[in-house]
DNA sequence: CCCGTCCATGTGACCGTTAACAATCCTGGC
DNA sequence: GCCAGGATTGTTAACGGTCACATGGACGGG
């Protein structure tokens, strides 16, 4: 990088025209009176280099503004270096969060971070992304929150490096790939008795999509919602919403607020419940007077809302740099193979007025 | 070769054991009986290759499953088909969503996105980056939407090929680089202007932070603002608001809330308004009754907010669709060099119920 | 004093691709 | 029948690193 500054003469930058073809390792051999491999020992700290001429190499290595080319390094078999987060999405905030995530993680660690978004689950369209992140030579992270990323998972060939970041597993089940979660099922669990605690009859469930092939298994948030219900001898009602985002809440919200056996809605995400709280409000039912609501995953906002509305925190940044360190222990083997699956820390019920005591 | 006679069902994939190592272009030329460079002729659609002998070649690649390197690419010197967008966030709105854009269009072309998030202004921070970005070999895509980004911007040095999604530019200043913007500017202007037809005596602006250096000079949103204010012979009053997210706003509103001279706001984004809409609610401040607000950029949840927001819708899409673009064009010049600055699609007004009339 | 080792360094090949140039074959004009 | 010249193909050398191996000198033990 021709950076200019310097308080002696610029002596990194090349001279004042425009940046001359980048150094290579060749080149400072050459003018350090060395041969190339010498340079490359110097570059890998091997121990069998004289000071003196480590120094020497060194200081042409400043001069000259040499760095080392990721590709070449690539091409003769080095280690790569680099991510490729695989994903559906990349606005939703569970998402975003985790890829900033992951960054964080990748950047502390020098690797670089591409990003590939997957439109289906429809099979070229998955491999298309699949290879392209295989050609880039370094791991693939996936992001499988949901049904087409829980599909291109599956079709990660089995010699690629690979982690993801994924919902709870259905109970017992291990994970094919090494993969990375927070307990959302317990979390949902809690968040159901908290509600079924301040008095209400039952709590209805507004439902983000499963992310399992053709809908077979509910999400683990449907599972402890549930399940509290049942350990509490209550029926569990119908669940509702079909969508990500704060229409398909509004929607399954207006069904809802018809409803006059509905006091208590957890929803699947804060998107969902923004939606639910509008149709609410529109029908009349305040918010917590008449129903308590609950979100999931506690976006920035969700605190300033009015209601400012009660939610689960779950540690997307966390997961995300999780999900990093386990592809990176996979692709420079330091001792053995780690660990393959990481809870990290449990989300956290964070109470606001859309669920205060009535 | 353990290929049997597909008819033509699995013919490209590997046989069935592990992915042995990629096939090369060498062993195309080898099972094809031609040489390296033939196939390389195939590959690259050069005129002057018997049919005959392409079609075998042709053949063979696809009964390897032979891909071409696009490292060994890179390193021969060919064309690098990648960019790397620069970016301070990846979670805000607008930012999330213009590289979204980038990301479809890139997909399109082609071509493989990175992603490397600047920690802050320093030029270490920004040279680190940049080299990263520089030796993945492609382009470079700014979001210059704060001062971060504006900083980068100014440092990439002058062979990289560099685009930017940037403010709309201060009256008649050309961006050094090729840019992308919406006028925002002149949006700001028309939701003020607006505000003021509702009847109000004044509006006050909660402000995004500059993006200039020191903050020299005011955002195109706050000038806008400024504009319509002074058509209209007011005299502006001072904007308050210090962060991009909902505390920031909450913290100005709480203010704003106290004067009562205050009626109606127009806020920098939405998440900004969203605390202000929160604070006034606190204050017993009815929104659109007492305080009409407008917000910026248009969020996905804006619509179901309660009040629901109006809001500038900006199409951060299009913005890093043509951004990319622009790079595109800078990287494979196909005729002469094209527009250097682009503007989209003029940003529209939403009117909700946060600016009824009153 | 000779030989085996280790240290420091150099030489050459290789990774997978493209570019430049050489070589061969075929065709047509004279 | 001879040669210019295009079409087709092959050969060799980059690109910028790493690895395997060779080389030469210093050192120490017998």
């Amino acid at each position: 990088m021709p950076v200019t500054g310097h308080t002696r003469a610029d002596a990194a930058a090349p001279p004042e025209g425009e940046q001359r073809k980048a150094a290579s390792i060749r080149d400072v051999a050459r003018v350090a009176g060395v041969s190339h491999q010498t340079v490359s020992r110097v570059i890998n700290d091997h121990p069998s280099v004289r000071p003196e001429t480590r120094d020497r190499v060194h200081a042409v290595i400043a001069q000259l503004g040499f760095r080392r080319s990721a590709t070449a390094l690539a091409l003769a078999g080095g280690p790569v270096r680099a991510v490729t987060v695989l994903t559906s999405n990349t606005t939703l905030y569970g998402y975003a969060a985790t890829l900033q995530g992951v960054e964080e993680e990748a950047r502390a660690a020098g690797f670089s971070v591409g990003v590939s978004v997957l439109d289906s689950d429809e099979d070229a369209d998955i491999d298309r992304a699949l290879a392209a992140a295989a050609d880039s030579g370094g791991g693939v992270l996936v992001i499988a929150y949901d049904r087409i990323g829980a599909a291109a998972l599956e079709r990660v060939p089995s010699g690629l490096a690979c982690t993801a970041a994924v919902e709870s597993p259905a109970g017992g089940r291990i994970p094919a790939r090494p993969s990375v979660w927070a307990d959302d099922r317990a979390a949902a669990r809690e968040a159901t008795a908290h509600l079924l605690g301040l008095g209400h009859a039952t709590v209805h469930y507004v439902a983000i999509p499963s992310s399992s092939p053709g809908a077979r298994r509910p999400s683990p948030r449907a599972a402890g919602w549930r399940e509290a219900l049942q350990d509490a001898g209550v029926t569990p009602p119908k669940p509702c919403g079909k969508g990500w985002d704060a229409r398909a809440g509004y929607q399954a919200g207006l069904a809802l607020a018809r409803d006059p056996t509905v006091t208590a809605v957890l929803c699947g995400n804060d998107d969902l419940a923004l939606g639910v709280l509008r149709a609410l409000h529109e029908a009349g039912r305040s918010v917590p007077g008449d129903v308590s609501v609950i979100g999931f995953d506690d976006a920035p906002h969700s605190a300033y809302l009015t209601p400012s509305l009660s939610s689960v925190r779950m540690d997307f940044t966390g997961i995300g740099r999780a999900a990093f360190a386990l592809l990176r222990d996979q692709l420079d083997p330091p001792g053995a193979a780690a660990r393959s699956a990481v809870e990290v820390a449990k989300p956290e019920l964070v109470l606001r007025e859309s669920s205060l005591a009535r």
